[in-house]
DNA sequence: CCGCTCATGTAACTGGTTACATGATTTA
DNA sequence: TAAATCATGTAACCAGTTACATGAGCGG
């Protein structure tokens, strides 16, 4: 019923509560993926309809004279968390992700060769230069000891190393 | 100014010249990501978008009784899906991919430690049953010379690879 | 000739985006 | 006190989906 960006809603207030939609953006915003934007016209009403729908619940916070409202899960919003992540999973479909870079590189042929080089050059730069981002998140989470953070962290960059190691064979064999 | 998937279709047309919008459907549909559905409603339009602008160019399949068109990339078409290759690639945001799993595990927490192995086991299993098949797309295409092919496949395999290894660390530190 | 696949199409909807606007609060 | 950030909101739009519908071509 909920789609994936109501559910990561309801997991980032599960994480941060009590905290404002504007901190949920925040969140969407500072993501390594451009997957969502966390825009204005994407938060605000689908927090309202969550509240709408007894899954989250807010409280003013006092003393402030804007509408600031800090928000909460309940009962109801932790347990449609919960039955999201529970097993079953959606088919392996929905599990292989779409790799911008793939679809890109099937079609390099369209490219003379000298320029294919180029494009596999580049993206090998800006992937190597975003490693180091990557590792201090890491870095970060492990001494800080915010173990799911951790593990994000680790994922984003086994899967950064994967995209180079795949475009290393990509670039030998043309 | 065009989508990825505009872009994307251009490119499946340059493979395929000349081949039918329904061809074009059922690339996406065989395509192990469920990012785009190759869905009629998105396709058709699209693809005659694509020919009012010059980027595609159509011709009717003779002694065809239904409106059955056979498409070709034109040179305008060719030019487009070249510039969409070649660098400046989009920003590294746009190159780290959205991973479902990664989405989900990153609330974890909210679960029993039991039904956290629970789920990690399902998405290990899930992806193992996935990988003789990408196995078999790459001999496949390697046996077939279909380089472009084999390379996708490839990077197909290794992402998988990496979300299992990932997964891996996941159940070992819970 | 029946059923499957090929082939195209549209209407209603959904889930986001961009762009804009407003105003409070904090910080230099 | 000005600038930056926090905080909320909306209107117009867009890209893609689901679901439905139609009909030709083809293999058993």
């Amino acid at each position: 019923m909920l789609s994936d960006l109501e559910h990561a809603v309801l997991g980032i207030v599960w994480i941060e509560q009590p905290c404002t939609a504007y901190a949920v953006r925040v969140v969407f915003q500072k993501s390594p993926s451009a997957h969502w934007s966390g825009s204005a016209g994407a938060i605000y009403p689908l927090i309202r309809r969550l509240e709408r729908d007894r899954l989250l619940r807010s409280a003013a916070r006092r003393g402030d004279k804007r509408g600031t409202r800090l928000y909460r899960l309940t009962d109801g919003g932790l347990a449609a968390l919960k039955a999201w992540l529970r097993p079953p999973l959606p088919p392996v479909s929905g599990l292989i992700n779409m790799d911008p870079l793939r679809v890109r590189i099937r079609f390099l042929g369209a490219l003379p060769k000298r320029e294919r080089r180029a494009v596999v050059g580049e993206a090998q730069d800006k992937l190597r230069e975003f490693l180091p981002q990557v590792k201090s998140e890491v870095r970060q989470a492990r001494t800080s000891g915010d173990t799911p953070q951790y593990l994000i962290s680790r994922g984003v960059l086994i899967s950064v190393r994967a995209q180079l190691a795949w475009l290393a064979e990509v670039g030998r064999t043309l």
